[in-house]
DNA sequence: AGTGTATCCTGCAGGC
DNA sequence: TGCCTGCAGGATACAC
């Protein structure tokens, strides 16, 4: 579900209630969303209090004193909710893990289909895994001359290049179709046929829907809530994503869904070339 | 190296 | 009502 308007939007909603808070004990109901045992997962977060909350690409991370991070990828249907004590939200369906904090409250990550994933990591492994991904795109390193040069490296698809998280980090499945939609580029060219031209025009569109979009609190289809509950608004203003058939805003053609690389993509006949 | 496919898992919508 | 199929914001592993 979360792609990086998503996970920012989360990031956001996380920083006032956790900032500050400390774990106090930890409590795993789905030992398949971690990559270590439950006991060891608690015991490695077991007192630590949060100093920031950040984002990665699509993952939340929680900055913990000590230090340690706790690195959230969200799959398809994560989410984070915190609750005040004795709080009980309807935004937890299927909760994973809880985290209990000192004071009473609690954080509670929720995932329906447990694609998800949650890490602590360590200095070394936390910046071995920042530096796999790539940049950025709405940060200071997100260069055009980058861009097109790594492009140019590879004949996948442009689509399925998108969702590379060492190319370009925080990129799903929505924003990459959208953002060829508004370069008016065919989602299925290879990434090295783009002239320069349209690179640098990607890489505006790719700026400009994940901005839009984060502004508007990312994309509700179905699943996604934010920290409060409440749905993004960005899915009105969605150009191609999810309307087969319907016409393309600019020309009329209706648009079309194609598969590959096991994804949908949706773009329009005429004004994707 | 890239690409097509399958896998993890659950829920929901639509067709019959 | 029920059963079946297909589909979903992600990420990986595999064979070719």
């Amino acid at each position: 579900m979360p792609e990086l308007p998503e996970a920012e939007t989360i990031v956001r909603g996380l920083r006032g209630p956790l900032t500050g808070a400390r774990i106090a004990r930890t409590r795993v109901l789905r030992p398949d969303l971690l990559d270590t045992s439950p006991g060891r997962f608690a015991r490695l977060l077991k007192g630590r209090a949060v100093l920031g909350v950040s984002r990665r690409g699509k993952n939340v991370v929680l900055e913990l004193d000590g230090p340690a991070w706790l690195v959230v990828n969200l799959g398809m249907t994560g989410g984070l909710f915190p609750l005040a004590p004795r709080e009980r939200s309807r935004q937890v369906t299927h909760p994973g893990v809880r985290f209990y904090l000192e004071g009473g409250g609690q954080l509670v990550y929720n995932d329906v289909r447990r694609f998800g994933q949650l890490r602590v990591m360590n200095a070394e492994s936390w910046a071995a895994f920042s530096g796999r991904l790539g940049p950025e795109p709405l940060g200071p390193d997100f260069h055009r001359a980058d861009f097109r040069g790594s492009l140019a490296a590879s004949r996948t698809p442009i689509r399925s290049w998108l969702l590379d998280q060492r190319k370009v980090a925080g990129v799903g499945n929505i924003y990459a179709v959208e953002a060829c939609y508004r370069a008016g580029i065919d989602p299925r060219r290879p990434a090295n046929a783009l002239n320069p031209d349209e690179a640098e025009t990607l890489h505006r569109a790719i700026v400009q829907v994940l901005d839009e979009a984060v502004r508007a609190r990312g994309t509700t289809l179905r699943d996604y809530r934010d920290p409060e509950g409440e749905g993004g608004a960005f899915g009105p203003r969605l150009r191609v994503y999810g309307r087969e058939d319907l016409p393309c805003g600019r020309c009329g053609t209706p648009v079309d869904r194609v598969v590959f690389g096991n994804r949908s993509a949706f773009l329009c006949p005429t004004c994707q070339t």
